[in-house]
RNA sequence: GCACCCGUAGCUCAGUUGGAUAGAGCGCUGCCCUCCGAAGGCAGAGGCCAUAGGUUCGAAUCCUAUCGGGUGCGCCA
């Protein structure tokens, strides 16, 4: 139940039903909205209709504006209407609207807010696709983070969702990882190998690696042929570098659907093969040269005909090449194919989670959306900036090199997955943001994830002393769907009904944006209306939710507080975020 | 040089897809516990929404230019 598309379908009724002649045939309403006022004092609903609509059926805004307010006073669930400003509509709703929201919340529970505005549109998201070849690092946990809850929210507003991870396993540094594996062999037997050599991965996580294999095979696998051994180290590493990466995903709960291998789209006759041919009989591949790259000329750069892709002709800045030098396809060429399949899969929408490194990347990626699918699939690219570290106030360094660098799980398991997934969310994709290992744990109002979790815990724990105090209240939530819902007239209590019917509306809203910390930030001001009015409690006792005195009333409050840990529980599953009973 | 992202309170950031008097948290100044969890709440101070034009009933939001910060720029993935 959205109140704001309840109305807006009610205003273009209303709207309708005047009978005016529109100037160009059909009235085009898609600019109308229905939002809470900025300022509450305006009324519970406000629209922009008559602002909106004012060209197209040759009126003034006003007069407009009193027309469709008179059609909306004769709405039974409507108490008031005015005009405002240069034609704003400004609707106050009755009680029973407010009782109505409560009513859906008790009985729906955490389905609240969900919504059919995807209808099941097949949705493809990838998201981390980190490379095979060391466990995650921090620089990976926001990508991680944000695909995985943007998956949470598409799922709940109705679209039909696939979590998918592309493992970049053909590249030439998958040589280098299976190199540095064979190194580990060698040091597990016995070998003395010194330093790692400059180039390969110098992380002791290849150490394990080297054991299994020596466990495995003994001393008998350095005797195998060169070629035969090489291509076995390779798979053998990958497969224990995608053990690795999925155990760091898990400390997350981050679970992909898809796990899908780069190295099987090469190969003659395999997936990219067939995808350039396909699209070389649409003209979209050609033989060509490109101009030298501009600023620093790499040292190697040698001025040849290639095969390219014609993605200037769909929005990009230049033709991207195809195949590198030696003949291998690039990994541009294996993106191309890969679209490719996701299209005959079905997807309608390609999402596509990158990190801040990767802008450069997205107008090829969209070009070539537009090109493959001819429009009939969508490229959508969200980047998430860099995340820098602070330990109370103080940047934490890293370095890189010599594999030295924060992982994933070194973070999760000194803060917790919980401050790492809210704080992850909190801040818009595409902002910097700074995570403070200090601050995300502490206990305090200054830590939202607290802050939130807090307020779900507070709920729980008015209702666990009901069930106390008031014994027979056995039947709840049951017997809370017959409660009064119109007794609850204190303006705090309000509030909180106006906040908590806010919810579908922002789940659309985000969906629609691709934007899950959206949710965080209504989560945040729904605990704040809870607090606030919690607070009140302690100067007014008559507006604690528990009153021995009238049952009634303290039914229809246990509603309210129900309700409110319901939308609090739901919003953070959509996060990823655990809902806890108490705080400890 | 080109492309993309970003410039909002002292700091870190929201801003309902173009709406009304621009909002939070931190920090600062003061208040509020005989009490369902003070692990909280309330109030105050703090703004030329980088700058200059434009689009219209209306701009932090859209367009253009400029300034400032970040990222990337065949054959790395």
């Amino acid at each position: 139940m959205n109140i704001f598309a309840d109305f807006a379908e009610r205003i273009s009724a209303v709207v309708a039903a005047l009978g005016l002649e529109p100037e160009a045939g059909a009235l085009d309403l898609s600019r109308v909205t229905v939002e809470p006022p900025r300022d509450a004092a305006h009324g519970d609903l406000a629209t922009n209709a008559a602002m909106v609509l004012s060209k197209q059926l040759k009126m003034k805004p006003r007069d407009l504006a009193e027309k469709i307010a008179e059609g909306l006073r004769s709405d039974s669930d409507v108490a008031a209407v005015d005009v405002a400003g240069p034609g704003f509509i400004n609707i106050r709703v009755n009680p029973v609207v407010w009782s109505r929201v409560l009513g859906a919340v008790v009985s729906a529970r955490q389905n609240f807010g969900r919504s059919a505005r995807g209808q099941n549109t097949k949705v493809n998201v990838e998201y981390v696709s980190a490379n095979p070849t060391g466990p995650m690092h921090v620089g990976h946990t926001r990508g991680a983070v944000v695909g995985d809850a943007l998956a949470n929210l598409l799922s709940f507003a109705g679209y039909d969702v696939t979590r998918e991870y592309l493992i970049n396993d053909a590249g030439s540094q998958i040589d280098v990882l299976a190199q540095s594996a064979y190194l580990r062999y060698l040091e597990a037997l016995g070998e003395d190998i010194g330093e790692i050599p400059e180039g390969l991965y110098p992380g002791e996580y290849l150490i394990p690696v080297g054991q299994s294999l020596k466990e495995e095979f003994g001393a008998s696998f350095k005797d195998k042929p060169e070629a035969e051994r090489h291509a076995f180290l390779k798979d053998f590493t990958v497969s224990k570098m995608m053990e690795m990466i999925k155990a760091d995903l898990d400390l997350l709960n981050v679970h992909h659907d898809v796990f899908y291998s780069e190295k099987s789209m090469h190969g003659e006759g395999k997936a990219i093969d067939l995808t350039l041919d396909s699209l070389r009989a649409r003209d979209l591949v050609y033989q060509g040269t490109l101009p030298p790259p501009k600023g620093e000329l790499p040292d190697d750069w040698e001025d040849r005909e290639q095969t390219l892709f014609r993605s200037s002709n769909y929005g990009d800045d230049i033709d991207r090449p195809l195949v590198k030098s030696d003949g291998s396809y690039t990994y541009f060429a294996a993106d191309v194919a890969y679209f490719k399949d996701k299209l005959d899969r079905g997807f309608k929408e390609m999402i596509f989670i990158l990190g801040a490194d990767h802008a450069g990347y997205v107008k090829r990626l969209e070009a070539v959306g537009r090109a493959v699918s001819g429009g009939s699939a969508e490229v959508i690219c969200r980047l998430c900036q860099l995340v820098k570290l602070f330990r109370a106030g103080e940047p934490v360094k890293m370095s890189k090199r010599s594999g030295n660098f924060v992982t994933l799980r070194d973070v999760v398991e000194e803060v917790g997955r919980d401050p790492v997934r809210f704080m992850m969310l909190y801040r818009k994709n595409d902002a910097h943001l700074d995570f403070d290992f200090q601050k995300v744990t502490e206990q305090s109002k200054d830590n939202p994830v607290f802050y939130v979790q807090y307020g779900h815990a507070r709920c729980k724990s008015v209702l666990r002393q009901a069930a106390e105090e008031l014994g027979g209240l056995s039947v709840f939530p049951e017997g809370l769907r017959a409660a009064d819902y119109a007794l609850l007239e204190d303006e705090g209590e309000q509030n909180i009904i106006a906040k908590l019917a806010q919810w579908p509306r922002i789940v659309d809203g985000a969906a629609e944006a691709h934007e899950p910390h959206r949710v965080a930030f209504y989560l945040y001001e729904l605990a704040s209306a809870l607090h606030g009015h919690w607070s009140k409690g302690k100067e007014k006792p008559q507006l604690r939710f528990i009153n021995d005195k009238k049952p009634e009333l303290t039914l229809a409050r246990l509603a309210l507080v129900y309700a409110v840990s319901q939308v609090i529980a739901s919003g953070l599953k959509v996060l990823g975020v655990d809902a806890p009973e108490e705080m400890r």
